[in-house]
DNA sequence: CATGAATTTAACTCAGCGGTACATTTTTGT
DNA sequence: ACAAAAATGTACCGCTGAGTTAAATTCATG
């Protein structure tokens, strides 16, 4: 579809006229979207090969079936998640503001990832039967808990944080406040309103969040009072 | 079926052969099962039919089609949970024991209430397209605010919690950990192990979530040290 | 330019599944 | 007893949507 003959853009050994890897994004790029919003079952591939630039044929040729797209779309939200925590970096931060800072991160992170959220709802509701499979995803997930197991060991040694605060624990902790803060707006909104999930009440929740947080792990942390 | 032609356990005027209020139970109990195994999509009018003890023909007279089926399986676990609420009294426990007592309890309602989960989940999928239509829910959901707004405010009276702890935000906080909790094992297990999850640990985990609760809540508490 | 591997198109298959038609039996009201 | 209404059984329909077949096109290379 380039008028000239010449390269497109590819790093490759010369000039293609279709680009397979811009092809397969494309699709996976769709596919998120389609799996995200209507979950593995619900999505229809006939329905994405039309939102797609090319074909249904070409969706079974790179990945095989309804699952393979499913498989690769799942990594694929994993490995854009980890790339925007791998951004933050507190290493050289006091344990207290480093913690504080790791907190509101990941509440902004997965407030920031509705499709990581959606898909992640939608695997659990398959048991993690694919997530299982994949051998990228655990690495994946090791650097958050790198970086938490630093903070705790670092506050710890200052004797700022009480010991046997644990890096695994708190990533649990933070995860249900920033997870279920996203996947479960829907139906709390319905029972209870949507003033929760305003913007000047999410940042207060954010505060008060890491607040909490602290106040578990810091040795005489007092939160503030509510507003 | 009945060998005898006396009345079976009705109720009602006089006896039922057919007992349309079993029929409608024995296929809210099955489609239950399957819609939170595999969702709305997912989860198979055929296969509901063979396992009723009814035929398909009465799923459809009963609840019009499939989203019927759906919405009524949807009222019926929120109705049950309210249930299972309801049977906890806290009102003459001093406000600090009666939150703690409450944090625990709805952490353990959650932890035994997996079809509840799993269905909310769905629903949180679906946009909460079909909760919002429902007229019950809100309703059912105001219990457990009005617990905790009693709470509350004895709490403040006697001057031991913070002003501004607020209802509201006390339950979506307890309800993350304790959602969350449940709804993410599959995903947080596959990343994680499953350490987090073992009788022993989900009893520790409990306990610090109380505390975490009360320390935010509780002017001056100091949460215990972790194990 | 002949060859063959990689890539792409278009049309087709076919079973699974949501939903229905219609007859039949059971219960109720009078 | 009898008609109207509620409840149920059986067989069927049509369309949707996952996956396939087979052939055409494009590109690298000798």
């Amino acid at each position: 579809m380039d008028g000239s003959g010449d390269r497109p853009k590819s790093k490759r050994k010369s000039s293609w006229k279709k680009d397979p890897e811009a092809v397969k994004a494309n699709i996976l790029e769709i596919a998120t979207e389609e799996f995200a919003a209507y979950g593995l079952s619900g999505a229809n591939i006939n329905e994405i090969a039309q939102k797609t630039s090319t074909s249904k044929r070409m969706i079974y040729y790179y990945f095989g079936d309804k699952e393979g797209l499913y498989c690769a779309v799942l990594e694929g939200v994993y490995a854009s998640l980890r790339n925007a925590e791998d951004k933050l970096e507190v290493g050289n931060l006091p344990p207290v503001e480093a913690l504080r800072r790791l907190v509101k991160a990941t509440f902004d992170a997965h407030a920031k990832a509705p499709h990581f959220i959606r898909l992640v709802m939608i695997e659990n509701i398959h048991n993690g039967d694919y997530l299982r499979k994949s051998e990228i995803v655990p690495k994946l997930n090791r650097s958050i808990i790198e970086k938490l197991e630093d903070v705790c060991s670092r506050g710890k040694k200052e004797g700022l944080f009480r010991e046997g605060a644990n890096a695994l624990q708190l990533h649990w902790l933070i995860s249900s406040f920033s997870f279920y803060n996203v996947s479960n707006r829907a139906t709390f909104s319905a029972s209870f309103g949507t003033e929760i999930f305003s913007k000047a009440m999410q940042s207060l929740v954010k505060d008060r969040v890491a607040d909490m947080v602290l106040a578990a792990v810091v040795i005489g942390h007092e939160p503030r009072s509510w507003d």
